[in-house]
DNA sequence: TCATATTTTCTTGTATTTTGATAATTTTAG
DNA sequence: CTAAAATTATCAAAATACAAGAAAATATGA
């Protein structure tokens, strides 16, 4: 364990499941002394990314609060879609929720999200969760733009059922990529379909999807051309602020150096 | 530069105002190699704590909006709190603004707000963001529970106008701890103003505060005796769901080990 | 396209930091 | 107050980060 991983592998402990944790806990759980750990989660707590909480316990501290904060204000693709969201959510013919997600190492993660008031399920997508790569329109939608040794790599880690199964996905992946949108029911989440295209912005780098989810009993084959025109339009939208975004951070670079 | 404070100090350069930075201007700001910035900030990326963007800048990563999430998901203040603003919000007589916040170091931190639709201003009051220690009720209501050494230690680094003004301070502040809850008018935010009260968990380390925000022209004096009434029910009952979740945290770590 | 500029990684001996076993201290709980 | 638990301090050995320049990869622009 050297450099910044120390560091990064105590603090990938605390999951959702298990958000606290001692520093004898800590100590087992990585096999290292405990003077090492406490050393280690003393500069954790001076820097506030933990914080003792009751009992010799820690938790995650407020540092992430803080920088949370600083990316919903400066990312640029959290700026230009997350108000379009609400928008989306208001243009749909049914109760929904409506997503930004982006791929994050070889996850895809939600960066943005708006539930309509009385959509009844809880999807699987809120903000900050990490989602399968392979499974549900969101996530297709993102790796349908990616393609050659990128699109390799990415899936190199995936296991597929058998090869018909690997087979069914490409053909699909090439399928949805002609009619330019993805739609997938209950893969993620039981009772639920999902409509989703892709956001791509080259020059930052942004791989990304905006996507509507709704509960499947609601759902109606008439009502299929809508949600697919209020996304194709709300995406193009995006792109465009993204570009507006793009141009003004670099017009804010140029006139500051 | 060592441990973790090399890492922290090149991630404390990206803020609101400057949300992407180059190797070669975070190098030139450190006064550090940019070779050894380069190592560092490719750890940094590994780890998803910043990710690169165009044109060799690199912003905040993904890793903090994941453990933002978790904090949301398991912090007993975000827990117990967040579900109640919303609550109290409605039950004010006019549109306001209503915020958890947090003692983060020697400043305070809104941890959770909740705005009503129609509420005319933007307060500075949002989540993430920090706040001065001694100015505004929500700020003030945090530090009137806090005695003796700590308070000593906590005020060092604040700087009065003169000795009138510390005193001044120090009054209210009493005069505040004897009436239980604070009052601000247009110390944060012109035109708004601010009633606070305190949460505290011993156990858990919590000093906190509940406050409600209004806009100054919709605040009538019969008001006050309502938003009062409400903080201060909102925080007993945010207080005890605190315990709730505390014991709950206990007995997990009691069954599980 | 190619040439050029920029960005990023690599290499190396040396200086610095981290590590972990143990001891000492402080805090907590009954 | 006491005993147990939690945390900090110490220090020599081991591991790692550092800086400077060279080399490679990548982006840029004619």
């Amino acid at each position: 364990m050297s450099g910044f991983t120390r560091y990064n592998k105590i603090l990938n402990l605390f999951s959702e499941q298990r958000s606290s944790w001692t520093v004898l806990e800590i100590s087992d759980e990585l096999k290292t002394p405990s003077s090492t750990i406490y050393r280690i989660v003393r500069e954790l707590v001076l820097a506030e990314f933990l914080e003792s909480a009751a009992g010799a316990y820690f938790r995650l501290g407020p540092a992430f609060i803080k920088f949370n904060r600083i990316i919903n204000l400066s990312d640029p693709l959290v700026r230009a879609g997350q108000p379009f969201l609400k928008k989306l959510a208001n243009e749909n013919p049914i109760e929904s929720v409506n997503v930004l997600a982006r791929l994050y190492g070889n996850k895809v993660m939600c960066v943005a999200d708006y539930k309509t008031p009385f959509f009844k399920n809880n999807t699987s997508y809120q903000k900050g969760k990490l989602m399968p790569l392979i499974y549900g329109a969101t996530s297709r939608a993102i790796i349908m733009k990616i393609v050659g040794k990128s699109l390799e790599d990415l899936l190199k880690q995936e296991t597929f059922y058998d090869d018909n199964d690997k087979d069914t996905f490409f053909k699909n992946l090439k399928n949805d990529n002609k009619k330019g949108y993805c739609k997938t029911e209950g893969q993620v989440d039981k009772g639920l379909i999902g409509f989703a295209v892709p956001i791509n912005n080259k020059k930052l780098g942004i791989e990304a999807s905006l996507s509507s989810i709704f509960n499947s009993i609601d759902f109606l084959p008439e009502h299929e051309p809508i949600i697919y025109a209020n996304l194709t339009s709300y995406s193009l939208l995006i792109e465009r602020y993204i570009n507006q975004i793009f141009d003004d951070i670099q017009n804010y670079h140029q006139i500051s150096s």
